[in-house]
DNA sequence: ACCTGAACACCGTTCAAGT
DNA sequence: ACCTGAACACCGTTCAAGT
């Protein structure tokens, strides 16, 4: 029925086990994610994801790092597209970051349930501050421009930073009112931006 | 070494297993919370939880249900003392709304990682969005002294709500520069009334 | 280096049976 | 009504052994 069964995992078992954890996750749930069901799949004995991961949480750790990186290159990307006005740019941003959320819902909620310590792996803790470097760039650009208020960076940061994020974290548990999430996120986008603005906006 | 076992489980197992696991999910995180270990923990057989809960998950949806009902009474009891103005009434929502988040982080990962859906418990859905209720009223209440910008309510509310739920969230999980918390929601706060603020604020 | 197979101590869920 | 005890099909992790 089957061609004569190879001995070992043909390449990078590895990388086939977090592809094929991430397919688990969004299909079936974090719950129904098993090291044991990984490995039938990809048709190794249950002992043999244990040389590339250490126990279950390390190969979990391994998967939000993906996400990290992956978020990371959109988040990047949107900018690169973008126009140049910080209207636009936060715009890109916040559409490039909820767009992934509703894409990867589960990935994202795994993403953030990981204990971000001191303790937790440092190439975690990194990636997922890489982030907001992102929206602490596009902040300071938008303060050169007059765009901006002025103020420490952190203090528009964190709260931009905080909307972005709240957003996408209430629309992938759907707690939203079903429907109007383009509309809504238009609106987040432009309370974001009244947050931003100066005291006095430069008359046009 | 102890007195007679009772063959029953003497009061209400239903709630001495919330109870329970709640206590072991705030010491031990999600990944440590077993059915069976509360069963034992308890002093009843492993299947007595089935009668009052079909499965693991309908256990964690009560929990996170108790966990919405205790926010909403915190987040209430927030504006019983709180000041008249708009800024104070906020102050207090977001100050209590991230106090009830940090001494409650797994149950509040929990409360938001289960899915909204329709399909879901019709108690849950509705307990979790009886929060938003407050945010909106407040909204009305500062519309009506002008604190408040003239929008329709949800063009506040969301944006509001995503703010503080977002910085919540990234305050859990460890995802915000350490030690700054509470001058880091000074800065959310203020950046939120900026964000709700009129055009053209009534000079004092 | 990478994987297997057996072993161990756990799970969640179901169900006849007890009180 | 509420709980027990046994049974079943799963887990994660470890470790000697194979190639």
């Amino acid at each position: 029925m089957q061609t004569r069964p190879r001995p070992y995992h043909h390449g990078d078992l590895r990388a086939a086990l977090l592809a094929r954890a991430e397919d688990t996750l969004r299909e079936k749930g974090p719950a129904a994610l098993s090291l044991r069901e990984l490995a039938r799949d990809l048709g190794v004995s249950h002992a043999a994801p244990s040389r590339h991961f250490k126990d279950k949480q390390a190969l979990l750790d391994a998967l939000a790092l993906t996400g990290f990186e992956r978020l990371s290159t959109t988040l990047a990307a949107s900018q690169e597209t973008a126009g140049d006005s910080f209207a636009d740019r936060l715009g890109a941003l916040a559409r490039s970051y909820v767009g992934f959320a509703t894409a990867n819902a589960e990935l994202l909620d795994l993403m953030f349930s990981i204990k971000h310590d001191p303790a937790a792996s440092e190439a975690l803790v990194q990636a997922s501050q890489g982030m907001s470097v992102l929206a602490t760039d596009l902040i300071a650009e938008g303060r050169r421009t007059g765009e901006v208020r002025d103020a420490p960076l952190d203090a528009i940061a964190i709260p931009m930073f905080s909307t972005l994020h709240g957003f996408a974290s209430l629309a992938v548990s759907s707690t939203l009112p079903p429907g109007a999430l383009d509309a809504n996120l238009d609106d987040v986008i432009a309370h974001t931006l009244r947050g931003c603005a100066p005291d006095h906006p430069t008359p046009h």
